[in-house]
DNA sequence: TTGAAAGCGCTAACAT
DNA sequence: ATGTTAGCGCTTTCAA
C-alpha cells in the first residue's frame, strides 16, 4: 500500500482530521498547520485512496455512459465530450454496452453496477416509457437520444420527428418524389426508429405524397451491412426509389455502397441522406448529407446535469431537453455537378 | 446505503464469514447453510459494496486503456473486444485518451490514476524507451501498439515493418513506381510512423528503387483531414505519385478524397492503401486496400495478460508478441475494372 | 483551530 | 464447517 493519511498526519504531527482538512478544505485550517501538513503530502507523494474515501462517503466517483453499440462513431464522438467533461468534475466516465437488447438495458436502468457507479447516462432503444416507470434502481440517470419520453428522469435529445421532417423536406425540394426510408426498425420497439419514420410520414403527408409501404425498409440493427443489404432491396424494386433517406448515417453509407455497387450515381440517380453528422461522412465520397446534432453540447450537458443530480444540488425539475440541429447539406443530396467540391 | 453482508448474516442466522464465502466461495460451505444464506441474498437483494472489497483487499478491479485518440475507430473497435473480455474476468474497463500528448502520456505511465485502477493497457505514441525505464508508476503496464520496444513489459502489436512492406510490395506488383508516403509524423518522435515509414524504405530499396523526399509526407495528427491536406500537396507536385501509403486508413481515406475531389481517379490513376482495416473502408468508395491486424486478439490478449498480471498469476517473463495480420486488396488498388465488386 | 474516535462493508487470519 | 475479530483509509461527529 501506497502513503495514507496516518503517514502525513504523524509526519506533519498533527491529526487525521486536520490532514483530511488541508486536502478537501471541508474547515479551516491555521496556515502554520496548512504549510507543514502540505509539505509532508508533496514530499512523501500522497494521493487519497480512492476506495477508502468513497466507503466512507457512499460515492465512487464514477459515472456510466450506456450506450447501445460502442463502435457507432456517433456514441464514440458524444463519448469524447463526455469522458472530458466528467475528467473536469472530477469524476471517472465508464462505458457499457448494451447491445441494443432489451434483457441488458433493463438490468442497466435497474443498476446492475449500483454499487459501482453514482450515476448513469443512458441512451436506450429497447425498453419503454413503462420500463422505465418500473425501475427499482434509484441511481440517478439521465436519458439521452430519443428512446423514452415522459418519465420523471432529465432527457436530452433532439427532436427526431422534426428532424426526420427536415430531411425529406429537403429531398422533396429537389423534385424527389419516391423517396425512400432505410431503418424502420424490424418488429422491436426501438422508438428512434418510430421517431424517425412519424417525422418522414408527415413531411410525405404534408407535401400530398403517399407513404408507399414497399419504400419503408426494416432492418435489424443500424450500420452500415444493414443500409446496404436494404438499399440492395430498394433497387430490385420495380420502380427502384430517387431518393433515401437513412435512420442514421452509417445506414446511409451503406445504402451509397449498394447504389454504386448497381452502377447508380449519388445524387443523380438516387440521392441519399441520413442523420448524426458522423465525420465519415464528411470525407466520403460523395460526401453525405446529414442532420447534425451539437455531440458536443449532448455529451457535456448530460454529464453536467448528472453530476448535479447526483451531488444533490439544487435543480429545476427533470425536463425534457430538445437540443437544436441542422440540416447539413452535402454532395449525397448536392445540385448536379456540384460533386467534389474541397471539403476541410 | 443498501444490504450488506450483515443483514444477510442476521437474516440467515449465520456468520458474517460464511455469508461472505457462499459469495466468494474461498472456502467450502454446508449445503443446508448455502441454501439458507442464498435465499436470503435473494430476498433482500443484496450485491457487494466494490469500494468495501476493494478497500480491504486494496484493488479496485477497474483496468484503464489509455489511447492516443478516442474517435479513431481502430481504438474503438479494438476498445469493444478488450471491454467484453474485461467484464467477462470481473474487471471494469475506462477509457483514458492522451490526445497524443507526451506530457499526459508521461502522467498516465506514472500512474495518474495509481489509486483508481489495478491495471493499465498502454498505447503510447510520444513517449520513448527510456521515459518507461524511468517510470516510477508500480501499477501493472501492457504496451500494445508500436510505440517502445525493448522494455521489460508485455507488448502487444503487428510487425509495423512487415506490414508496410507488404503493403508496398503489393504496390510496386501492381506495377506503380512513384509510391508516396503520408504520415512520416512531424518532429515528433512518434515511432509507430518511424517503423512505417521504415518497411517502406524497405521495400523501395528491395525493388532497386529510390526514396524520393517529396514522396515522403509528414502530418500532424493521423486523421482524415491530415490525410486531405497532405495529399493536396502530393498533387500539386510536378510529377504527382501514381500509388499512396497511408500511415492509417483514416489518413488513406482523407487522401482518396483528395484524389477525387482533385478530379483523379482511385485506383486508376492513383492507387491508395492504408493500415487497420477499420469497418469504414469496407463500405467507402472505393473500398479501401489495408492491412487488417486481428483487433479482437488484441484486445482480449492485452486484458489477459494484464489480468495475470494482477492476480500475481505465475507466468512467463514479459514478452514482445508479433500477432499476424494479412493484406486486404480492395478497390483503392485493385485491378482496373475491378471496380464496385458487391461487398458485404 | 484542532484532536479523538467511531464506523463505512468487507476479507482473511485465527479460533473453534 | 463455521464463528470472531482486526483493520483496510477515510470522513465526520463530538469534544476541547
Amino acid at each position: 500500500m501506497g502513503v495514507s493519511l496516518k503517514d502525513i498526519a504523524q509526519r506533519a504531527g498533527v491529526s487525521l482530521a486536520t490532514v483530511s482538512n488541508v486536502v478537501n478544505g471541508y474547515r479551516p485550517v491555521g496556515e502554520q498547520t496548512r504549510r507543514r501538513v502540505q509539505q509532508a503530502i508533496d514530499e512523501l507523494g500522497y494521493t487519497p485512496n480512492l476506495s477508502a474515501r468513497h466507503l466512507r462517503r457512499g460515492r465512487t466517483g464514477i459515472i456510466a455512459l450506456a450506450i447501445p453499440e460502442l463502435n457507432n462513431p456517433y456514441f464514440a464522438e458524444l463519448a469524447d465530450a463526455a469522458i472530458r467533461e466528467a475528467a473536469g468534475l472530477g469524476y471517472t466516465l465508464v462505458m457499457e454496452s448494451s447491445g441494443a437488447d432489451r434483457d441488458l438495458e433493463l438490468l442497466l436502468l435497474d443498476g446492475s453496477r449500483r454499487h459501482i457507479i453514482d450515476g448513469l447516462i443512458f441512451s436506450p432503444v429497447r425498453i419503454t416509457r413503462d420500463d422505465v416507470l418500473a425501475r427499482t434502481g434509484t441511481v440517478p440517470l439521465v436519458l439521452i437520444g430519443e428512446g423514452v419520453y415522459d418519465v420523471p428522469h432529465d432527457h436530452i435529445a433532439i427532436d427526431n420527428v422534426a428532424a426526420s421532417r427536415v430531411v425529406v423536406e429537403h429531398l422533396l425540394a429537389l423534385g424527389r418524389r419516391r423517396i425512400a426510408f432505410i431503418g424502420a426498425g424490424a418488429g422491436q420497439d426501438r422508438q428512434s426508429a418510430q421517431l424517425r419514420l412519424r417525422g418522414y410520414r408527415e413531411a410525405l403527408a404534408a407535401a400530398g405524397l403517399p407513404v408507399d409501404a414497399e419504400l419503408v425498409v426494416a432492418t435489424e440493427q443500424f450500420g452500415r451491412r444493414d443500409g446496404l443489404l436494404a438499399m440492395r432491396r430498394l433497387l430490385a424494386l420495380d420502380t427502384p426509389p430517387d431518393a433515401v433517406f437513412g435512420y442514421n448515417d452509417l445506414v446511409a453509407i451503406g445504402a451509397v455502397r449498394a447504389i454504386g455497387e448497381a452502377g447508380r450515381r449519388v445524387p443523380e440517380d438516387i440521392a441519399v441522406a441520413g442523420i448524426d453528422d458522423i465525420e465519415e461522412g464528411r470525407f466520403s465520397t460523395p460526401t453525405l448529407t446529414t442532420i447534425a446534432p451539437d455531440k458536443e453540447h449532448i455529451g457535456r450537458f448530460a454529464v453536467q446535469r448528472l453530476v448535479a443530480l447526483i451531488e444533490g444540488a439544487p435543480l429545476a425539475p427533470p425536463a425534457d431537453l430538445h437540443l437544436p440541429f441542422r440540416l447539413e447539406v452535402r454532395e449525397s443530396t448536392g445540385p448536379l455537378g456540384d460533386r467534389h467540391r474541397a471539403v476541410g
